[in-house]
DNA sequence: AATAAATGAAACCATTTGGTTTTGTTAATA
DNA sequence: TATTAACAAAACCAAATGGTTTCATTTATT
């Protein structure tokens, strides 16, 4: 746990689950243990570690702590890969296409 | 070295920079590895693991074995960022514009 | 044919990673 | 106030990671 950034958070398939779940809806860490099969601790470690490299606020509250989706951070993975855009152009049309959809019914924001 | 997914090959700096060096010019192991300060073996690891994830492609020419950058895969990484657009809007703004515009100059194509 | 160049492969090593179990602390609750 | 719930922290561990040095193989070159 020595290197935290955004590109090393997210190679992890426990960490980007936790980020799918927690972009649905924020959630202490109990109920968010709660989708995993590994350890309290296990979790916890994942949690802190999105929370270090700012994918993730975690809220006190009382004696629970509320873990909120920050993903704002994300937008310097999809800079990176922008830059590359030529070489997946394929997978650009139907991205593109998709960014008009979400532009014209900007409202409907159904997650996963 | 078990794990091959994209995620896990982009996490690594010394990877994304082969990555940006061969996106700019294909090149053989020697030239590539003359760009780092790190051991051959080590350089042409990274070279390995980001052809078994299909980043890459290695063309053997002779002794030689250029490397040419297959990016297509990154489409999964672009992919997987875009259904968290929401969250980073505002770096979505600049990202879309640009998207525009290599729509319609999509004949000028000048890498980085 | 001998040598040098370009690379592959193996053995090894320290650190990091992702996990565990155990113990402690803080906040609600009976 | 005693107990329980929610979490933090520490100690530990096996495996993966990123690196090394050494040796082998293939292809050009002299």
């Amino acid at each position: 746990m020595i290197r935290r950034d955004v590109f090393q958070a997210i190679a992890d398939p426990t960490r980007r689950e936790i980020i799918s779940i927690l972009s649905d809806q924020s959630s202490n860490l109990n109920d968010l243990i709660s989708n995993f099969q590994i350890s309290r601790p296990a979790v916890a470690k994942h949690v802190r570690i999105l929370q270090e490299c700012g994918l993730l606020k975690v809220e006190k509250q009382g004696r629970e702590r509320i873990c909120h989706a920050r993903l704002d951070n994300l937008g310097e993975i999809a800079l990176w890969v922008h830059q590359y855009r030529k070489f997946w152009n394929k997978r650009l049309d139907a991205l593109e296409e998709q960014l008009k959809k979400d532009n014209k019914s900007s409202n409907e924001n159904s997650a996963k």
